[in-house]
DNA sequence: GCTATTGATCTAAACGATTAGGCTAAACGG
DNA sequence: CCGTTTAGCCTAATCGTTTAGATCAATAGC
């Protein structure tokens, strides 16, 4: 493979010459830039990316931490972020955490070895004292989707609080009252901030928040299918059951079908994020549609702005929508 | 951030033996090892990964170069990749071409200055020399999902094939005699295999081929979903139509929502590629499934093997399986 | 006409790791 | 007891870039 040096010595100039008219960095005469450029066309040249990095401090890589890239909302997101990136000639390094913070910490580990240049980060929500270090030893670091509890730092979230609390709403204005929510993990900013925005619905109505309609799903099919199963099984069950991420939607959806209860005429359903086939679904879902593309172009965008450093630090919202479709039924007296 | 040599200088040792203990590489005494490690970890100390990629010619670093990952079948892919790839120390480098082949040769072009060990890529079809060149320049690729048609290359590929005929024989078995099928872009080797698949079960029946019923859908749910409205508004339309990716399955779903015709009374449905989703649709789809993760896990460890020499260029093809559910109609007379 | 500036180029020192080769002292084989 | 090996460590070259500083000629300013 060709290096600096040969293509320098080509054209008859110093490997100086050549990296000036590679990066633009000084003026080059005309013509010995068109005898440079001819030589790296003959050669093949392609500068090492390593070996500039090695120089410059500084990788062109932006690392992506989440949870799985599997999951619609963080695939759609990635390739937000990617298109994003790709434009200021980024490329991004991918890491799957399963939610499992000791693989939190190893990518951490690995790409602060790998010296990227920034990080879009869905914190699994208990590496605190890491990340923490981490941003104080100058990584720049833009959370997406949530946010670490004690830390205040830039991120890209949706608007959880309002878009649970539409969906609330939602369901008690068809007239339900007894309402199961399915939250994700407990260590992850969006599971309160969703919970919240459930509780502020409730009270708003002067409904009662029963404790027993709260289960948990760990943020996945299985898991919002155990705990789907348990809450329809007991004697005073929930009218309608919000679940509070896309997977868990699924897993609230299987539970319903197992149970031979008739979706949305026995039990209601509004699910967390949107997915391109809601609306092709049996019935089609109402959902909470979130816009996973625009958070993953922003953080880029704002990582970037941090990077060059004429941007502020700040925590961007996105909003969401209800959008309603079949799967929520009105009850008599609602 | 410190360097080796700070570490060697806390430990009292020469640069070489710090490298020597972080790489195994020459016996270092015991209570020597341990400084270094007790310096390394104060310092909180991470090898620069640019510094050894220069001098070792080796990033550890996989370039993933795919159409979309937002596309559920190559979200799947890319996790298989990357849970592989972890395992045996390799990053991701992910690529969206969008199926343009200006971008792909973009980030070919990237990923050779990254100097990425080696490439997993689902070639566009168009550009054939450029990939050539690349592989004789020592490139490391294997294909994924597809295969640039004048290149025999190691590929994980699916039962492509198998899977149309499959596909097919189940619509004539039930009965259907006029088979639409939408088609993807027609320099992706998938299309071809497909195609050549439904001609195969139409000829193992007696059936003519009709050309009018073959059309194109570019791979997406518009295309698709144009194409397909196309077909059905026909004088003679068809009574089934094999769908032959899952983007142009739902283009298919929606053409045939728009025209209110049932499915699967009026016109069945039967789609290349499953999606965790199909079963909950309405209606439950029918589709023929491939195995992505596996394609990814796969690919990524035929990759390694081709790296570390132990493995002959080979390609592989995963089995797919026929997933009837609901979306095809048995018609009288079949 | 002299100095200051600028354009165009070069030389050589980094950047932070790996590793060949050299050295010393201890262990070993006969 | 002597030659050979080996453990344990070090020095210094090297990977392929960028860039500060030097050089020299041409141009500009006065």
């Amino acid at each position: 493979m060709a290096t600096i040096r040969d293509v320098a010595a080509r054209a008859g100039v110093s490997v100086a010459t050549v990296s000036y008219v590679i990066n633009g960095t000084k003026p080059v005469a005309p013509e010995t830039a068109a005898r440079v450029r001819r030589a790296m066309e003959e050669l093949d040249y392609h500068p090492d990316a390593s070996a500039q990095s090695l120089r410059t401090r500084t990788t062109h890589v932006i690392g992506v931490v989440v949870s799985d890239i599997a999951n619609p909302f963080f695939a759609t997101l990635v390739r937000g972020a990617e298109d994003c990136a790709r434009q200021h000639g980024y490329s991004l390094l991918i890491c799957n955490t399963g939610e499992d913070l000791e693989n939190e910490r190893i990518y951490l580990s690995l790409l602060s070895r790998r010296r990227v240049d920034g990080l879009l980060l869905a914190p699994t929500g208990k590496n605190d004292e890491l990340i923490g270090r981490l941003i104080d030893r100058g990584m720049n670091i833009v959370f997406i989707d949530r946010t670490p509890p004690h830390l205040q730092a830039p991120a890209v979230l949706s608007q959880n609080e309002a878009g649970a609390y539409q969906a609330t709403c939602h369901l008690i204005e068809r007239g339900h009252r007894r309402i199961g929510i399915v939250l994700g993990l407990p260590d992850v900013s969006t599971t309160a901030e969703r919970l919240r925005g459930y509780r502020r619905a409730l009270a708003h109505y002067g409904l009662e928040l029963d404790e027993d309609l709260l289960v948990y799903g760990r943020s996945q099919v299985a898991g919002a299918r155990e705990a789907c199963l348990a809450l329809l099984s007991r004697p005073n069950p929930p009218t309608a059951i919000f679940a509070t991420n896309n997977l868990m939607t699924i897993g609230a959806m299987q539970a319903i079908r197992k149970l031979s209860l008739r979706c949305p005429g026995e039990v209601s359903v509004v699910g967390f994020d949107d997915f391109e086939w809601a609306e092709a679904f049996d019935p089609p879902l109402t959902t909470v549609a979130q816009d996973p593309y625009g958070i993953g172009q922003q953080a880029v965008g704002l990582l970037l702005g941090l990077l060059s450093g004429d941007r502020k630090p700040e925590q961007v919202r996105l909003p969401v929508e209800l959008r309603v479709r079949g799967s929520v039924a009105r009850l008599e007296g609602g």
